[in-house]
DNA sequence: AAGTGGTCTAGACCACGGC
DNA sequence: CCGTGGTCTAGACCACTTT
């Protein structure tokens, strides 16, 4: 029963080492919600009795999970699926920093929101089908009652439905997402530019209009890398900026 | 001879797993030049007899350092050192890609170079000490012939003597730094702003006085964590974006 | 005391590369 | 063919947490 080719067949040219395998089938529990964020995991011991494989393999492909933030390991507790908590979202998805100081959970104000027809470039990004709709959100972000960058979230209409019966938008979205929608969000891709400052996002962040501005457009997926949520943040950069550590 | 407590003394809280210790070691080889970038390490059976641990651990301390960039693996043939070789570099050290088309190493052309006196800012990202000079480097980056940045490097003197005596200066400095004197840079930090570009700049760019550049500063380090090069690169991110990864 | 993850070992077989 | 790294197993002990 440790053979390899016993559990799963191994056809043409696709061989795959057994613990990837295995973390295939936990990413399954997890994505179909059998396993919430904050929920205890059996045992090692035990998911290696139900999956017939030895202990070593199971720790293997949660090392793996636990590498990519999918679940946190507790010694003498037990491994637990990840929660999209404050201070682990910060330190996961939000790069920007004072320049002076520890980062912390900016503060938000919703501008607008609203159903609309997506761009070509939300087509594109989001992936969406022909005719579907998205759903749009414009917040500003302060940090310590400065207003520092004004972004613009688009969702797809379909995977969230019932958003706009929401009477509050909370600051921390992706734990929403996690807890209304089961939409537990794993990686994202960013891209930065700079832009100079239209008349419209100056005037929200009371800076010059021409000012130079950081434009952080991101794409949120899911666990299974689908693309969930577009976001785009005009950041003014003059007392803040954008972290990056390259090892 | 398994046991931990045996080979190291773990006094107070300072516990270090067995690994940990293995990978200390095998880096103190690398860092002293005994192992050069593209040699051929011992194969694990020979180093877990030099160290008196069993081959598992000697591999998961390889595990650490493969994932690090430090040696590279091949299944078959050996543990390498890693080479600060062009693709790499490009890959794990430079994130401008264009909008359009996969990213390449820019061409370079020297603007300036000389010795100066380190500004406030120098001494504090190169820990330098009292008195010591700087080598500081210009150059105008340019893909398919359009310059797309300008950046100061710089760096402590001390650690490059005879910088000046080089009759040309490559496009790869990393490589550089590595052959000629011995010098690997394992990891670097990055800040990103968005700034107006000075009369200088657009000059040298080619582009608008006060249009919106991106200010790109890196610390770029060495294997033991010390700052060694300081680069300010002001990019014009018209056509091209900074691309990172958040998982 | 019992159960969990963390470390370490020893031995087996496989896939790959060069002889 | 042999030696390499890659995978998998089984069993031991340790450190930590809860009962």
């Amino acid at each position: 029963m440790a053979d390899p080719a016993d559990t799963e067949v191994n056809e043409e040219i696709g061989f795959k080492p057994l613990y990837a395998q295995v973390r295939e089938r936990l990413m399954r529990r997890l994505v179909s919600g059998e396993w919430m964020p904050g929920m205890l995991l059996p045992s090692e011991i035990e998911l290696a009795r139900q999956l017939s494989v030895s202990q070593g393999t199971v720790r293997k492909a949660l090392d793996s999970m636990t590498a990519d933030n999918l679940v946190i390991r507790r010694q003498g507790r037990g491994t637990y699926v990840a929660e999209p908590e404050e201070s682990r979202i910060l330190f996961q998805f939000f790069r920007l920093t004072p320049d002076n100081g520890a980062a912390s959970f900016p503060d938000s104000r919703v501008v607008s929101t609203g159903h609309a027809k997506p761009t070509h470039t939300e087509i594109e990004n989001l992936r969406l089908a022909e005719g579907e709709q998205v759903f749009r959100i414009e917040r500003i972000r302060m940090l310590s009652d400065q207003p520092i960058l004004i972004e613009t979230i688009t969702l797809p209409a379909s995977r969230f439905p019932d958003f706009d019966h929401l009477t509050i938008i909370p600051n921390n979205l992706y734990r929403l997402y996690s807890e209304r929608w089961g939409i537990t969000i794993g990686s994202a891709e960013e891209r930065l530019k700079a832009i100079a400052a239209s008349s419209r996002d100056a005037k929200r962040l009371g800076c010059n209009e021409g000012e130079a501005l950081l434009l952080i457009s991101r794409v949120a997926k899911d666990l299974e890398e689908r693309p969930v949520e577009l976001r785009w943040s005009r950041c003014i950069s003059r007392d803040i900026h954008y972290a990056v550590n390259l090892r």
